[in-house]
DNA sequence: GTCTATAAAAGGATAGAC
DNA sequence: GTCTATCCTTTTATAGAC
């Protein structure tokens, strides 16, 4: 374990990227500020600065640092689709973290923005590893054969988004449940003759 | 037809509104501003608060207006669901507005947000027609018996709403495609014995 | 209806002391 | 690492003339 000014500075960094989250899903992203995440974790504006030197380092910090701790808690390669559906339930806990996705991933199509690579390599990376999980049930039959897994990820995905943008509106909606239910819909529907 | 200041005051409110949708599309939510809408516009930024009184105003009334247009030229009451995938395809040709609903909605769900409600009636609604137009299928056979209606328009829209998001980033995606892939399958389901 | 001018506030970022 | 002070920019909104 690091020591003193080392392992203080690194707790910071951390109570920073939680904070973060919190005004986001009091304020929204268009009224987050430096200042107001500064005053909340004790540190004056240009302290904040410190630790990154932007905002959009910032925010980019805290896309990063959750889906690395995501990926290591729920949900890597070889991971089934209970491991994604365990991400959907933790997100949550974690509203401001939800309302950052939506927001800067809508903002982040426009030319050139900070995060526009970013979000591409999460779908990718996200429909990649869920065509594989109904790939991995395919063999172990729970899942019949016929149905292409990669557009069963593609909706999945999609249907996770979408979800997650009602839930912000409307905290009671059980978006596990519902996506239970797609996967549910399609596993029945792979046992099918194509020929049908 | 009104006559003078009053049509060219109506005339230059629908540019306005369609402006800002260009602006959204180019800069994002967080980085449009008055001045911006106003220049392309040819007004000052006083000028163009003359028809609208706050920057929320403005949002909202774009808000208002796409959905009043779509709702008379796609999607009313007894469409089905094609007239849903008409919607779909017809935003593709507006990209300004796919995002605005995107991040609107997002921030909308912070409390005492003045798009609040709008977002909420609009999802019931959403949700409604669509569960309506499941229900009229069945009727005709082209849909099973053994499905939710219910279940199956909650699905499709927060299909239809994660592919937008989605196809924000990637153009090429082909939202309508993969719409009715989903359709597609729920409607052979529909059409399993529920013993299964 | 539209402009100029201006108020008033807030945001991001930097310089330099400690 | 953290602060104070400051700068510069941008934004929304209003007042009042034309």
């Amino acid at each position: 374990m690091g020591r003193g000014a080392y392992a203080k500075g690194v707790a910071k960094r951390e109570e920073i990227l939680e904070v973060a989250l919190e005004v986001v899903a009091e304020l929204g992203c268009r009224n987050s500020s430096n200042r107001e995440i500064a005053q909340r974790v004790g540190l004056s504006q240009a302290g904040l600065m410190h630790y990154f030197g932007s905002r959009e380092d910032l925010y980019m910090a805290v896309l990063r640092a959750r889906d690395e701790r995501d990926t290591a808690d729920y949900w890597q390669p070889g991971s089934d689709f209970q491991g994604f559906l365990d991400v959907i339930e933790h997100n949550t806990n974690v509203p401001g973290l939800v309302q950052l996705y939506v927001e800067f991933s809508a903002e982040a199509s426009i030319g050139r923005h900070p995060a526009h690579e970013f979000f591409l390599e999460r779908y990718e990376w996200a429909r990649r590893l869920l065509a594989q999980s109904v790939r991995t049930a395919q063999e172990r039959g729970e899942f019949g054969p016929n149905v292409d897994a990669e557009l069963v990820a593609d909706i999945v995905v999609a249907a996770a988004d979408g979800l997650q943008q009602q839930w912000l509106l409307d905290r009671s909606i059980d978006m596990v449940a519902r996506l239970k239910a797609v996967s549910g819909g399609f596993a029945a529907l792979s046992h099918l003759d194509p020929a049908d």
